[in-house]
DNA sequence: ATAAGTGCAAACCGTTTGCATATTG
DNA sequence: CAATATGCAAACGGTTTGCACTTAT
């Protein structure tokens, strides 16, 4: 089976379908629906992925949506981060090799290079034996172009 | 007036009760003991400082706490992070000046001197000009304890 | 006295659960 | 057919809100 869904296509192990019934779990549109979703939206929250998986299969509910995000999770086939205030979003593992920095003002997310985060991983390992993971949280901060603007706006904040 | 809580102490500004007032705040016995409370529990959640708060005044309300930390919050006295899974955890900004290392297994948060991070936000700061806030969201990964159990008792995942 | 703060109860959001029904293998 | 997955409704934890009552200034 080459490319079971069009739109997954080869972004996601060709025989996740495969994979899935090994462990003893079925296929479902609901299962295939959701990880389209997640594929198509990026950093989608649970209730983004119901909106989108709705257009499709109108009844499907919000549970399970959670459960399959969980199981889709434990298949290695996504993961989700914390950008802070509300509900995390989700994207395929794939997708997820990048460090998130979240603008405290305009609450975008830019997305860097993991790599740019070497040196300060290796050195929570050399002074505390800490194994970071930065993918799973946001970096927290104000992004240069909010920065920028505050510079621009209010240039000194009194005489 | 010198030290308005025994507690408090000289830690807190002395007068950020006059500080309160200046802006049209009054100063309630509520605010007081919500503010004791964050300094003597640290990384304590709103229910925590219900908690402690109650020991002295039986009937405050959650939302009071939560009205409080706000407050508290505007007036620079207390600050919070997010540890990730549940509720935020409140602090005195004053010793608030460090990393939070959150362990993904037994939870313990590790605090690591701001200045592990410099060259990290630096080179935040050049490649996308973004100013890094790392107090507030905990670093995720694996502590030192964990990662060497691990190692230890798991050395291959066989019997 | 009067504006600000409080307690209470109700609502909120995001998430999880139990259970009867439907679906997959 | 049997085991698994789903939808629904109810409950959850954490938080916010409206409102009548209390309290600090």
């Amino acid at each position: 089976m080459p490319c079971p869904s069009p739109t997954l296509g080869c972004v996601v192990s060709t025989d996740w379908q495969t994979d899935l019934r090994k462990r003893g779990y079925r296929l479902t549109p609901q299962r295939q629906l959701v990880l389209e979703a997640v594929e198509k939206l990026e950093h989608s929250t649970p209730e983004d992925i119901l909106t989108e998986v709705r257009r499709t299969a109108g009844g499907v509910n919000i549970s399970t949506v959670y459960r399959t995000l969980e199981l889709l999770e434990e298949l290695g086939l996504v993961s989700h981060t914390h950008l802070g205030h509300g509900a995390p979003t989700y994207h395929l593992a794939e997708r997820h090799r990048h460090l998130h920095l979240m603008c405290r003002d305009c609450e975008r997310v830019v997305e860097a290079d993991m790599e740019v985060a070497g040196p300060f991983a290796e050195r929570l390992r050399e002074s505390f034996g800490f194994d970071t993971d930065l993918r799973h949280f946001a970096i927290f901060g104000r992004c240069g172009d909010c920065t920028a603007r505050l510079a621009g706006e209010d240039p000194g904040e009194g005489p």
